[in-house]
DNA sequence: TCTGTATTTAACCTATCAGTTATTTAACCT
DNA sequence: AGGTTAAATAACTGATAGGTTAAATACAGA
C-alpha cells in the first residue's frame, strides 16, 4: 500500500511534521504554492538571511516537500506535495473524532470500551 | 471564524505540528483513539518511563491534543481532536497540489505565473 | 580569465528537546 | 496517621534546531 519512498529520511511522517512545525518553513511553502522561486526571492520577503533560508530549504527538501533545480546561477525551488498527501492520509484516520459532534464520539467510546485499562469500580457515574 | 483558543500556546499550528512530529506522541494518540487511558497504561506498552510519558502528555496537552482528568489517583488522558481538525483545514489549502495529477498542476502554475521572480532581464536595469 | 551574483557549507553559539534519576504531590486504603 | 500507588516535578545530560558570520562553490558575462 505505502509506496514508502523512504530514500530521504527514515520516518517520513515525522520528517514531514517537523519540517512543517516551523512557521518560517510554512511561509516558504505558502510562497511556493504560488509557483517556483529561487532561494533569494524566498528569503527576502521573510527577512531571512540566505544561509538560514538555505537550511530551511534543506529541511524541506529532506522531507520531500520541496525540490531544487539549478537554473543558470539560481536554484529554483518547487513545492512537492506528496508528503502533504501522506499527511492528509494519516490525518484521515482521526477524522471521525471531529467529524461528528464530540459528544457522540465520546459516548460511542464509552460504550465501545467501558474501561480502557483501569478498573472501573470508582466509576460512580 | 477562528475560535482562536490560543490560551495554551501562541502559535496553534506550530504547536500541533511539533507535538505530532514525535512518533512516540503519535503512538500515544493512536492509543487514545481507542479510548481514554491513564498515564501508566500509555507508558508501559511504549516502553516509556512515567516521567517521559508525563512530559509527552504535557506537550500534547499544551497543543490541545489531549486533556487530563483526575480520577481517583489516576489521571485519565483523552484525545482532543480540535487541533487535528485545524490541521486538516490548513492542509486543505494545499489539496489541489496532489488532487489532480501533478502534471496538470505544474502546467497550471507555469501559465499562471510565467516567471516567478527569476527575472534574468532585471539585471540589466 | 577575471568579476560579480546566487547559493551552499563550515564553524560556532544558544535554546530547546527527549530522556534520565531522585524527589514530591495527590489520592486511595487500612 | 501510615503505607502504597499514580503521576508530576526538579535537576541534570546529550543531541538537535535555528540562527549567526565568514569562507567556499557554481555559474554567467564581459
Amino acid at each position: 500500500m505505502s509506496p514508502a519512498p523512504d530514500r530521504l529520511v527514515p520516518d517520513h511522517l515525522s520528517a514531514t511534521l517537523s519540517a512543517l512545525a516551523d512557521p518560517t518553513r510554512r511561509a516558504i511553502l505558502a510562497r511556493l504554492a504560488q509557483g517556483p522561486a529561487p532561494v533569494g526571492s524566498l528569503a527576502a520577503p521573510l527577512g531571512l538571511s540566505l544561509p538560514a533560508a538555505s537550511k530551511h530549504l534543506t529541511v524541506l527538501e529532506r522531507a520531500g516537500l520541496v525540490s531544487r533545480h539549478r537554473r543558470a546561477q539560481w536554484r529554483d525551488c518547487r513545492l512537492e506535495a506528496a508528503p502533504l498527501r501522506e499527511l492528509a492520509g494519516w490525518l484521515q484516520t482521526y477524522r471521525r473524532f471531529w467529524d461528528d459532534s464530540m459528544e457522540r464520539l465520546h459516548a460511542y467510546l464509552e460504550q465501545l470500551q467501558p474501561q480502557p485499562d483501569t478498573d472501573q469500580n470508582h466509576r460512580g457515574a
